[in-house]
DNA sequence: CGCTTAATTGATCAGGGTCAATCGTGGTGG
DNA sequence: CCACCACGATTGACCCTGATCAATTAAGCG
């Protein structure tokens, strides 16, 4: 692993960016998890762990954006996921990592070792219970994307995810894609020149603008539903 | 999986899942949620729950083969996953279904009411565990699934795909395909005419033999590995 | 023995990939 | 300070794979 596992201070506490529901698992006051982690620090472009290398601990994102991805033989790449603030990733089964990860932009992580986690939550319940949760919330996200490689032409790809990556945003129509357009058509299963020239139609159809590479003010939210179809 | 294997004691799962490690699951043996489901029986063709419905309960196949599957507004499918003996499904967060459920071949199920095993899991902790095993399964499978939507092309989808189905089959190279070609194309992404056209051509190279639509004779695994890229 | 539905095969079309040229931007060093 | 460079993004021209449309064959089943 080539991350520059860094301090390991007091601990900022990433109290506020734990997910979404939590049904099964437990609030954010008693996150079971909360001890066990060390903190890292992964500068952008940096791989966190390789496709086949050990898979003994796992991730949680406390800021940054990580990139998940498997490589065919040939050099391709799909991109599994993208994981933003609270989402853990890394946590496989297997001894062997079944997919790379690696950092978008800077990040900070916590880091547990799978052993530990294990044990403890042999002690206590909430523990698997949140682990559940997380597994169960990359399963549904994990199941939408399929949705989105299967049965979709190019533009309504690019329009649903710049629709989900709105979702993930502060300012629901002025998103900033942490990503390079080579990551979003590995992720969509598209080439870069698709993806960008679906952007340039939504510009030049009003539904969109972009004033630079990086920046998408969505106008019409609804048109581009439509385009997701 | 051969569509009536009714007897197939203590009902092994997939070996590409399970494969390696048992280190957060527990054996079957002790399968911790045995005392808790009923056993249901559903015919071949008929619906197990629908997009939409009540998220209430879940399953595990004991025998058949159970599609999962999402449809679009205009009426594109898209299958998420096929089951097999062993495998559990419809086990989702929130209070809808994501998706629906239908019977391939006839089937029997156990049936667990999801309140139920809640419960349980705060009492038995392996319960829980046992859970987390199968998210985790089924979220592999969806990861590998989404490798092959999004970067591999037709023939190699197909081939990718009888590979995955060698495996779960008895006699790993006479598979008997419990699904239309409707089916595998929505699984895989592709039209009937594709899946038809790559299978066709398989068997022109002497890579496969197609006695009937339903069974394919593996003649060479390592020329469809090949294919599979 | 027809009727129905699934599967195969063929001919044509189009969406997206490929190849290539150009633009834009940000970083570096003269 | 700005000229230059490097790299990412955009745009255009062409091509190829897989979708679409259509006809035929095969397989169950009453």
């Amino acid at each position: 692993m080539t991350v520059q596992t860094a301090i390991r201070p007091a601990c900022p506490p990433p109290a506020a960016l734990m997910g979404r529901t939590t049904r099964l698992g437990s609030p954010d006051q008693n996150e079971p998890l909360r001890a066990a982690g060390s903190v890292t620090q992964v500068s952008e472009g940096r791989e966190i762990f390789a496709q086949g290398a050990d898979n003994d601990v796992f991730y949680k994102v406390v800021s940054g954006v990580v990139r998940t991805c498997k490589f065919l033989n040939d050099g391709r790449r799909q991109i599994e996921a993208f994981h933003v603030a609270g989402d853990v990733f890394g946590f496989d089964l297997g001894d062997e990592r079944p997919m790379s990860a690696e950092a978008v932009s800077d990040c900070t992580l916590i880091c547990y070792r799978r052993r530990s986690v294990e044990a403890l939550g042999q002690k206590d319940g909430a523990v698997t219970r949140q682990l559940l949760q997380y597994a169960m919330q990359n399963l549904a996200q994990a199941q939408s994307h399929a949705l989105l490689l299967g049965r979709r032409g190019a533009a309504e790809k690019v329009a649903a995810f710049l629709l989900d990556w709105a979702d993930r945003s502060d300012q629901q129509n002025n998103v900033r894609l942490a990503m390079t357009r080579q990551d979003i058509a590995d992720y969509l299963g598209l080439t870069i020149e698709s993806v960008s020239r679906s952007l340039s139609q939504f510009e030049r159809d009003g539904v969109i603008a972009l004033p630079n590479a990086r920046d998408v003010r969505i106008r019409s939210n609804e048109a581009l539903e439509d385009l997701a179809a």
